[in-house]
Order: C-alpha cells, then sequence, then structure tokens
DNA sequence: CAATAAAATTAGCCTAGACTAATTTTACTT
DNA sequence: AAGTAAAATTAGTCTAGGCTAATTTTATTG
C-alpha cells in the first residue's frame, strides 16, 4: 500500500498525540498539531479510515489501526535512525537534525532502514534519547533518566536515588515517594528548574530542581 | 527560491537530453524521456520559464539558464553522493541503488551535501563511474569509457555498467566481473570486435563486442 | 431543558501537476 | 507554394491536499 507523504505525516500525528497521552486525539487536536484546518484534518481521516490505517469516531477520536501503528512506527524508526546517522557520522549537532530527518525519514525501502541500522550498529536510542524501534516495531525500553530530565506532561516510574544521604531520604519519606513509586510531571517551572509533579494519583506538590536532579526514573 | 520535486525532475531531465547531445530539447523529447504527456511539458516549461530556471522556445529547444544549470548540477551532486554512501557504507550493489538515489537526491539542505561528501572522502566519480559535481558545480574530467573502446595492452578498472539487464548482470556474476574489478586488455579482435582480457589477473578470457560496449571502465 | 458554545462536517474554491482531445503552428515534401 | 505530417499549444478535466465559510452535531451550562 502506497503512502502519500501528507498521510504519513498524519500518521505520525497522531502516533504522538496518543503517546503524549491526549484524552482524545480529535480533529481539533490533530488540526492544532499539524497546523492544519480542521476541514482538511476531517478530509484526511476519512481518507486514512478508507485505507484502514485509522479508525475514526467522533465519540472517540482518532487511533491507529494495527496496520496504522506499524506504518507509523516505521516512519520513526527511519526518523531516529537517520538521526544517529547525522549526529554520530555526518557531525551534525542534535539540535540541527531533526528538520533533515523529517525529510528522510520519508525514504522508501524496505530494507535501507535495516541496512542503515546494522551499520549505525543497531542503536536503541536517538541523540535525542528517544528509542528506535526495530524493523518489528518494538520499542525498547527508556533508559532511566534523572527526573530533573524528564519531560513535560510523561509519567515515570521512580528506579532509584541519585545522593542517598539521610537528609533527602527523610524528605521521601515526607512525600511518600519510594522505588516503583509513579511520578508525573505536570508542569516545568522555567525559572528555576522546579516542577509540579502528581505522586501516586495523589496532590500534585512542587519539587525543586535539586530534588529532581537526585532521583532517578524510567519512563512508562 | 523553494523548488518542488516535480520542478527538480524537470531540470534533470533537461540537463541529461543536453548533455546527451540531444540535437535540440524539445517538448517533445522531454516528454518521451519523462514519461509525461507534450501538454504537461509545455506547462511546466511555462512555470520554470517564469522561475528563471530554463531559457525556452519552439525553435530552439528548452535550455537551463544559469541559475537552473546549477540547481541540475545540486541535484546530480547530491544523487551520486548518496550512489556512493549507499554502496560504500551500507554494503548495497551498483545496480540497486539508483531508486533509493532519487529519492535522496531531493533532500533538502545546504550543507548536508557538503558533509556527506566530506565524509565520503569527497569522491569524484560515483559508483556508475559518474562525475561528481564539486558545490561549486565544477565537474571532475570524466574518465570513464566502453571496454569497447579501451586500447590495446592496457589496464582498467571496473565502474559500471551501461545496461543493467539481469541477463547481463548474471553473466558479469559468472566471469566474476564486480566493480573495482581489474581487466587487462590483452588482443583486440579486428574481425568481430571480440577481445581477450585478463580478469583480475586470473586467466585471460575471451569476450564479445555487445559484452565489451556494455561496460564502462577507467583508465588506471 | 433550552440556550449557547464548541467541535465536526459539508460545500465550494484554490493550486500543483498530471491527463486527453482539439487546435494551431511549424516543417517537410512534392 | 500547397498539402500534409509533426510538433506545440490550448482548453478543459482530474486528483491530492490544502483552504474558508456555512452548517450541523454535540456538549456545556444557566
Amino acid at each position: 500500500m502506497v503512502r502519500t507523504l501528507s498521510e504519513e505525516n498524519y500518521l505520525k500525528a497522531i502516533y504522538a498525540l496518543k503517546r503524549d497521552g491526549e484524552e482524545k486525539v480529535s480533529v481539533k487536536n490533530i488540526a492544532i498539531y499539524m497546523g492544519n484546518s480542521p476541514a482538511s484534518v476531517v478530509d484526511m481521516l476519512k481518507k486514512l479510515s478508507a485505507k484502514e490505517l485509522v479508525n475514526y469516531d467522533k465519540k472517540s477520536g482518532a487511533d491507529l489501526s494495527s496496520i496504522g501503528n506499524s506504518a507509523a512506527l516505521g516512519i520513526i524508526r527511519k526518523h531516529r535512525l537517520w538521526e544517529v546517522f547525522l549526529c554520530e557520522k555526518l557531525g551534525y549537532t542534535w539540535d540541527k537534525v531533526h528538520d533533515i530527518a523529517e525529510q528522510l525519514e520519508h525514504i522508501k525501502s524496505d530494507d535501507l532502514a535495516d541496512k542503515l541500522s546494522d551499520y549505525l550498529g543497531n542503536p536503541k536510542f536517538d541523540p535525542h534519547g528517544d528509542p528506535i524501534p526495530d524493523n518489528k516495531g518494538n520499542l525498547p525500553k527508556k533508559d532511566k533518566v534523572l527526573l530533573s530530565k524528564a519531560e513535560q506532561g510523561k509519567s515515570y516510574r521512580v528506579v532509584g536515588v541519585l545522593d542517598a544521604s539521610t537528609l533527602f531520604l527523610e524528605y521521601l519519606q515526607k512525600l511518600k515517594v519510594n522505588l516503583g513509586v509513579m511520578i508525573q510531571l505536570e508542569e516545568l517551572n522555567a525559572f528555576d528548574g522546579s516542577m509540579l509533579v502528581k505522586i501516586n494519583e495523589g496532590e500534585s506538590q512542587t519539587v525543586s530542581l535539586k530534588f529532581a536532579q537526585n532521583i532517578w526514573v524510567s519512563p512508562t
């Protein structure tokens, strides 16, 4: 099944919105995300539905079919592999590669991605730390990161501490933070690095940058 | 000036027809070369003329402007660099790279080609033996000739094939002729154009004129 | 529960880049 | 130079993928 550039970009968008935990991947959300009009989105959803890449109804929003999901993962795989190539082989810095990778991800070839992956040593993460799906669409588990490096809106599981001082551990006790506890990063304060987090579905709380720099978390 | 994929392909076509010594790059020739209708070609020539990439009049045919010529050379440069990459780094055989390179040549980035070229060691010829323009549009002297035009007693390196039919490639396989293989022209038979050649220091063999007319070689 | 706001959809239009069919222009041949 | 063949062009249509404006459907709220 041949997919156009535009179709591929819509699949990516739906994938991204879903992954980012949008309550519902609605026409409006897609339109905002892609910078297109809602009318255009409706048209494209019809087309993608006809091609059975997307299931859509107004009530529950858009969702990728199994085929659509594989397609999206394939595009993401290519995007991230090319980013690795651009950074590691051509010497681009990680912040410059996105626009070029946006183009390269649409190159059509069944085995180009596999050959590229082999050539790069089958990397599991791209230069931004994002996981690279394998050619079956399996995403590697992301390595642990410091909470201070976490991304807004995402959920994490506490897997360890960097500094195990008594003072710090007592503080953790008070916040009811233990190994395995879920932390959702709700808001990031750019001014001082403090963040609003929700711990285990409890009340939201503000924690300092210093705190965040001492906790290892793993994306879920 | 932004150029669409289609515009770029027309520029390439006009460049190729010109180089191949077409008496005149006419609407009809372009249409045949690209597999489009003459009507479509007329439309596009109008657009390319308006963008001052092409000079066209019915009498003398189409010609690239200086800007159009640079653009065409830029695309050819990218195409050939990517072919080198695919062959040398990813392990593609020379006969498989064309379709992928046709896509990669349209990737937009000012310095991607330069970085890629550096990475590849600034090659002067692609795997088919075709010259790679530098970033100013200068073409290295092309030094490939058809084996049928080779001189007796001299040594050559195989740099490409003219006709990439399966039958022919299978025959090459049998003769153990691959890219980079050395061929020494030992004896030329004036009667039927067949020749006695030594392949990679192996045993001498006789090959037909037809064979020799299908292999590009470069003097060593 | 009716009124209103928001979201989704439809209708109709636009551009790029194809196409076919008809026509005009140019070239060739006698 | 006239007649014909070939080439170029024009006119009109199509599809993809956008758009705006109007309308319909759904959700929210006094």
